[in-house]
DNA sequence: CTGTTAGCGCCTTCAC
DNA sequence: GTGAAGGCGCTAACAG
């Protein structure tokens, strides 16, 4: 029995063994029709004989320039990015679209130390899909170096790569002035505004100096919404969430719900948030939605669950486009479908 | 500007515009420290005037011999492996190494397809992680032959491939004398007992035809169980689900509970199944631990907030442990701890 | 500190 | 249907 670490076997050894050529051999494995049955069969029997697993992949790729792999950016906190249900859909739509064509599928984390650029760069990948993230990303610029085909989901736009995205800004405004209507103290509690993810309340914060693009169009389409049903923005209470979490939703919306100015309506941006603020009105004793309502994101399984009003969209969706697009030569950006859902957290 | 598409830039085209030779210019990427200032910054420059992103990923991985990157074999409809939280943790805790080590991951879709093998042996990765699968899974005979190092979890074990997992007999045993303790007639949902997941009802199935090895360990660790409490093993009801999925066992144990021989105590294979099992007791007007016991498995979100007697492993680690052997030469098993977490939904 | 040599394993090109 | 040459881009090993 040999060892795991038995030295390679190549190519050439397998052609020696069957006594062919190194071409012959070659030609077994990528057109295995131009070989006679003969040489084949002979190839084939060397290369189990000598545990031989096929050509080299990283030879096969330095000599035909692709590696028939799509790399993934995912943001900091790769724990989040796999819990999240929203980017495990849009990771399953990449993978889709990656088995259909024969690619791999290669992670690659964000952990926001200064090698990322380097990490990303030195990924044998033949383009990159990127999950949102902020304006100022320095891994955006590393992408872009390459030269490789790259597709950012959500934002931000850059010159260069494609983009795949709702019209965040829309939906929001839809979504929020079915939140707000009839509201008198309407409020926020939203995804960070930077990566450095601090946590706040404020009443109506400046939306152009926010980072994450995805933030930012939802907090311009609530803002819209809320003049829409004639408040102004100073008027709105925003709680921003370091993370897209239910607990942290919760905590927030609690301390909301307990001040003297308390909310009457509050749109969130994601279900998950939402419902942490439904947990926390029922703490509070408040009946969703007359004493609240309530808007989430997504229509994922705990919005129907509960009830939510929301917007849905299709992440499987978007992560096959995203991959579709980052496999052709000039990426092209798609705006992707979004509708309103209605349920009871919301009055009619 | 140059269109995405243009030619690659390499290395010697940096080193003859920075005027030095191309190892100089290696150096500069590889070894810095061995390069004067004067001479890197020379390439630096020439690199960011070309527009040269580091050395080419594929290249390098040839002539070092190794691609600094970690394949992640999951199961078949990788949109459940992204979605199954205890996946995600396994995943996360397999990035953190990863990330440690300076590695990429590539997941590695199985499609059940006869092209799995060749997908798998055509990935350019140093080892393999690879994610329970059934004893007689073709792609378990794909790594071998690769001769990389490579852990299985959970199993099945294989020779020359490492394994990582909890003694899921005993701790079956553990949770399930718990469910069953002062039980009439114990019952089981459990996990598919082949890959072609068929949904089954039996008594007392065989348990060493099971393919699945984590799904036979358990139930040979349920059956131990019930005869602890003197029970025969084909007096227990076992109902199997095609995937771990709350809805589907929420569906059987309606059935199960609508029965004329309707268990009395429950024993689940994940905290998804047994939250599925408690709405068809909720439905059915049964109250838990009196009408019926319930337990889970994992210890996940769900199970604290629903009360359930579990039991609890760390995925994370566990990703860990198998991402660290993987990495090593001479991959080493390792046997994860386990403990048993008491809850309201059994008796006392 | 810098440079020269010699391939890593494979497959495109071209010949037979 | 088969084979010989050459080189993809890079870096270990060895000079200078």
């Amino acid at each position: 029995m040999k060892p795991a670490s038995a030295k390679r076997v190549t190519l050439a050894q397998v052609a020696q063994a069957a006594g062919v050529s190194v071409m012959t051999a070659s030609y077994t494995y990528n057109q295995p029709s131009r070989v006679s049955d003969d040489a084949r069969s002979k190839v084939l029997v060397a290369a189990g004989q000598l545990g031989y697993a096929g050509p080299d992949p990283s030879a096969r790729s330095l000599r035909r320039g692709s590696t028939s792999t799509l790399g993934v950016v995912l943001g900091e906190h790769l724990s989040y990015a796999f819990q999240d249900p929203q980017a495990a859909s849009f990771l399953a739509g990449i993978a889709d679209v990656c088995v259909d064509h024969g690619f791999g599928m290669t992670i690659l984390p964000i952990t926001g130390a200064t090698d990322d650029a380097a990490r990303i760069q030195a990924s044998a990948v033949d383009g990159f899909v990127i999950w949102t993230t902020s304006d100022d990303d320095p891994i955006l610029k590393a992408v872009q170096t390459t030269r490789r085909p790259a597709v950012v989901h959500g934002g931000p736009a850059v010159h260069g790569l494609g983009l795949v995205s709702i019209d965040n800004q829309a939906a929001a405004r839809a979504v929020g002035v079915v939140a707000f209507a009839g509201a008198a103290r309407p409020a926020v509690i939203s995804f960070p505004l930077s990566r450095d993810r601090i946590s706040t309340i404020t009443y109506g914060p400046e939306t152009k100096d926010i980072l994450f693009p995805v933030t930012r169009e939802r907090l311009k389409g609530y803002r819209q919404a809320a003049e829409d049903v004639g408040i102004p923005w100073k008027d709105v209470l925003v709680a921003v969430c370091a993370r897209n979490d239910a607990d942290e939703a919760q905590r927030l919306a609690a301390t909301l719900l307990s001040s003297r100015e308390r909310p009457d309506a509050i749109a969130a941006m994601s279900d998950e948030q939402a419902a942490g603020i439904a947990r926390a009105a029922r703490a509070a004793g408040l009946v969703i939605p007359d004493d609240l309502a309530l808007t989430g994101w997504d229509d994922s399984a705990v919005a129907s669950q509960l009830g939510l009003t929301t917007v849905a969209q299709s992440m499987r969706e978007q992560g096959a486009a995203c991959a579709q697009a980052a496999l052709g030569q000039e990426p092209h950006s798609r705006v992707a479908s979004w509708s309103l859902i209605r349920r009871a957290s919301t009055h009619p």
